[in-house]
DNA sequence: CGGCGGTTTGAACACGCTCAAGGTGGGTGG
DNA sequence: CCACCCACCTTGAGCGTGTTCAAACCGCCG
């Protein structure tokens, strides 16, 4: 089942199964326009690039694990899921990431966390310690990380609320628009979702099972909202309609 | 019910219920201590005090809501809620504060947020903007707040686990470890807890509803785990047993 | 084309919710 | 200072949403 250890951070390239050949230079350019600010000065960018590891990983396999270094992760290419682990086997997804995302996983806390990929990944990796060492000195790449935890509490706490106060309906309503939000492409008045992320990836993020989410996504489709191709297309018809269903805002008692 | 607006971050000294009569240069000073890392600059600190504002709210007060300007808000007395807001009425508690925690309320998402006093506060509030505009030249102040967010985002990640995949004992019972934690004082063998939230509060914080949480302690009362005395005076005899009961990590299958 | 893992569908069950009726603490006013 | 009173809390009974268990289905990869 768990697509197994595949490449923790390891030195260097490690192909598994042909991800599209690129190389440590393109993947840490790709992480310097994402992440870097312009204004960063040439000294902070070498040792970025001197400190930086690149790893890859297949679909499915472990990335980090609890236990492993405090790392500071960039996703440069395919998509990654932060699980956390309870007591019997249950587990929580914590957070989904795509390219362009940062993670860092700091487990101040009572359970155990795992970063998995989801596809196929491409990823630089730094030591926390040293990654946020030199960003004191950046307040530009300081900044920019403090931007990008908020944005990621932000995330936490819209999740609280769907995990706290929300049906099954409105939880997987609420996942597609987020979806659609995040690593959607417009289509004809709707939305094409390609989703790197199986039932029970989806179950564990919701807190549902996947019996309730393959029911549900039935009945979003039985309603027309939603059309679905193969196990991972989704074509949303009528965002509006699903945003309705999502009851984000207060609308009626 | 809502006990109504009372001190939205107002300029100067508001005493509604005769709280400690503390002056802004001690409330400063109290933020001073608690946030300020010891190589801020003279500068700085002048800046801060400048732009702090002080404020008062009493017990069920709002003290920020959606659409007053982003702040950051220093607790230095008293205990305060966040709360989101969704469709129907419901609400769900995203995260409760005490002295000396630091909030920052960037409410990027679908929901609307309330900030809340439990009781009698006593805050310093700055201008999110000014803070971090000011905390952008101060490396030290920026890592102090990165580092606080963090815990912040760990926590949240942690109130994940408890509202997708724990039973309503396991979260009554991780609620009091936590709380323990955070605001327990120590006795004998012990620990005892005085809850400055009602059921009501903490039903909200666990996606679950009064009668549960009150059934849930009736249990653990009746298990030995806890005793309790008035409504809000809570003695945990056995926290070992407690934090069996949180399902914290894989025991048994 | 064949088989396996993931998904869908169905039926019965359970945990926590809802609705309703007492209790009780603690704050207020006499 | 004590009694009153109201909001909050507790307890009980029945219900419903989502779970559990089980079986059929199907998309995807060999």
């Amino acid at each position: 089942m768990t697509g197994k250890f595949c490449a923790c951070i390891a030195q260097s390239m490690q192909y598994h199964r042909a991800p599209a050949t690129t190389t440590f230079p393109e993947l840490f350019e790709l992480f310097v326009q994402a992440v870097l600010p312009q204004s960063l000065a040439d000294a902070a960018y070498l040792q970025l690039q001197a400190m930086g590891r690149y790893a890859s990983a297949v679909a499915g396999g472990v990335i980090l694990e609890d236990g492993d270094q405090h790392q500071v992760v960039f996703v440069a290419q395919g998509a990654t899921k932060l699980v956390a682990h309870a007591s019997g086997g249950r587990e929580q997804v914590v957070a989904f990431h795509f390219e362009g995302d940062l993670i860092s996983v700091s487990s101040r806390g009572a359970h155990s966390y795992t970063l998995c990929a989801l596809q196929d990944c491409e990823l630089v990796a730094f030591p926390a310690e040293d990654f946020l060492g030199l960003a004191r000195s950046e307040p530009g790449l300081l900044n920019e990380v403090l931007d990008r935890v908020l944005t990621s509490l932000s995330r936490s706490r819209e999740k609280l609320i769907t995990l706290g106060r929300k049906t099954a309906q409105e939880r997987v309503a609420g996942f597609l628009v987020t979806m659609a939000e995040r690593i959607g492409t417009p289509r004809e008045g709707g939305c094409l979702l390609h989703l790197p992320m199986s039932r029970r990836d989806m179950a564990d993020s919701l807190g549902l099972t996947i019996e309730t989410i393959s029911r549900q996504l039935t009945e979003l489709r039985e309603a027309g909202l939603i059309a679905t191709s193969g196990r991972s297309d989704v074509h949303i018809c009528d965002i509006a309609a699903l945003e309705a269903r999502a009851g984000q805002l207060a609308a009626a008692a």
